[in-house]
DNA sequence: TTGAAAGCGCTAACAA
DNA sequence: TTGTTAGCGCTTTCAA
């Protein structure tokens, strides 16, 4: 069995060292000045015992654990991977933990326990990751007296917030599309969080400001076969001859059915990403698709809720610009239709 | 800013339901009798002042937190990621948080200044993702009094750990490859944690098992990009007409680079993976690959380590099979050379 | 600069 | 079943 050894105490460091408590508090915590003698024996004393402050004693103390929490409808896909990476990276160089639950769906009692779980731990704050139902949900069930941030593809209203423009990211990548000559663009949406996501309302934005007509979103689940069933869909339909994907797995999917249907990417349509995975560069064809740097964002929420721990007035967004990746996948219309 | 009204604390409770502390804590903890009437008066004070009981103040007294810390060197890739989920997963469902704290490198100043992170706060246990040189290094760095599990690819003396048998599955592979025709299987691995990882182990056994030459093993990064260098380099040499990767990552990458230099998969070569990673259903050609239950290996650590905490005599190995999947890109070899 | 005393919010031990 | 008393390990007054 493991070592039964207590760890040490801060009294017992105070023992060997012949200081009082306090006095070894005050080399723990830098807060008072020791006199030098004290402070070396305070600090062999804690070398010699390999002693670790207690965590729950000063959170208690102090009222202020160095957790973050993080809550997201999902913690392996891709944009949301590298979020909590970005919020992990920036935290551990501050010396924070990060915790991570998942809200499994939208439903009230899931909700709740998720954000429970959280609430009745010893957090500093909290980060959302609202890309989703789940994350929507999960940040309406926190009390408004403890730190909290949200990260998502769309500006609003509430808490804080480390936004991505993705409005501004899609309106761009349909411009780009229109201006190969293709008539429309028709869109492939994930599961949103709203009524609408940023992806598909800079769509929407930019077909109009065009004039073009706005084609039926086509709704995908996160799975990239939900894709695969899609491509093959629109494999039959010769009038779609350009398509924005929500997200690069789901336009692999899609590029993936329109092949097995016949069509040819880049040459008989096109097909555009977003997110520029890790896989994108090196899918046949490579994909073209929308930078976004997740892992700063991750980085911006984590700035956003230190700056609230610390009380300090905090600007409420803090927008990071995606960039265009042009690849393989898509091409110039055809010219023989 | 935030309301600033404090969060209510059991004596509040206590008074305006009109106990006794140790009533209120009572009915919190279940763990001693308490009449009807009081029980309800204290649920109700809960209820009206919304309280949350303090989980410094508790961790300090029960001298157990209900936090369990991960470490690992990786957390966005696909069988780190799935990893995670799975031990994120079963411990929400028996109320405990995770923490993920990632080690960059094996660096001793970096191992040190994680696996500090993680003792500095009030955690239960440790699960150390012990898939590569950094987990590897954190794992030796962590006091053996605290309750500590390890997850590999391996199996080894030490710490208790969930290992996932893939010696077993690369033989599994390798046989399949060399019953198709093939004179030998070539090797790309991934970043190794020790001298030899389990598929390498497995697929070096599997070739003498069966009297075959050994080729030299090809090292790989993670990054997909360097599957697609290899593949590059690999296509050729027309003595290479079987590849097993040591993740489909790299494979896909190996495919890629395959195809630009002229070769096809399966046709000229067979190119095999190991994970089942998401895409690999839908890359084209769709990749033959050997699914390892990553979610269920967490879901087993988190297993040990509440073991461990509990005080259990906890078994010390607890294997998962992987499973052979074919796909695509692997066929019987050419008639014609 | 230092130590004695108090107290953070809770649970455990002990009487009643 | 209930309340009183201690005490978890630390930081923070407050004197000296």
């Amino acid at each position: 069995m493991s070592s039964e050894r207590k760890p040490a105490v801060i009294s017992d460091v105070a023992r060997l060292a012949g200081v009082s408590v306090p006095t070894v508090s005050r080399v723990l915590t830098g807060a008072a000045r020791v006199s030098p003698d004290k402070r070396k024996r305070v600090e062999d004393a804690i070398a010699a015992l390999q002693f670790r402050p207690n965590a729950a004693a000063r959170a208690l103390v102090s009222r202020q654990a160095r957790i973050i929490a993080i809550l997201a409808g999902n913690t392996s896909r891709y944009g949301y991977a590298e979020t909590i990476r970005g919020i992990e990276e920036s935290a551990r160089a501050d010396g924070y933990l990060v915790t991570i639950t998942v809200v499994e769906s939208a439903a009230d009692d899931v909700v709740d326990a998720a954000v429970s779980l959280v609430l009745d731990q010893a957090i500093a704050g909290i980060v959302v990751l609202k890309f989703d139902p789940p994350g929507a949900a999960a940040l309406h069930r926190i009390p408004t007296n403890v730190p909290t941030v949200s990260i998502a593809g769309i500006r609003e209203t509430g808490v804080p917030q480390a936004v991505l423009d993705e409005a501004a990211a899609a309106k761009q990548l349909v411009n780009y599309l229109l201006d190969l000559g293709h008539e429309t663009v028709h869109h492939v949406r994930v599961p949103l969080s709203r009524r609408e996501d940023g992806r598909t309302t800079g769509w929407r934005a930019a077909l109009r400001a065009r004039s073009v007509q706005v084609p039926e979103v086509i709704a995908a689940s996160w799975e990239p076969e939900s894709g695969h069933q899609i491509g093959l869909e629109l494999s039959e339909r010769d009038d779609v001859t350009a398509i924005f994907c929500g997200n690069d797995e789901i336009a692999m999917g899609v590029i993936r059915g329109l092949s097995e249907g016949g069509k040819s990417v880049p040459d008989d349509v096109s097909v555009a990403g977003f997110d520029d995975h890790p896989l994108a560069a090196i899918w046949s064809p490579a994909l073209t698709t929308v930078r976004q740097d997740f892992a700063g964002l991750g980085a911006r929420a984590y700035g956003l809720v230190t700056g609230l721990i610390a009380n300090e007035k905090v600007r409420k967004f803090s927008s990071e610009r995606p960039e265009l990746i042009v690849r393989e996948s898509t091409a110039r219309v055809r010219a023989s239709r």
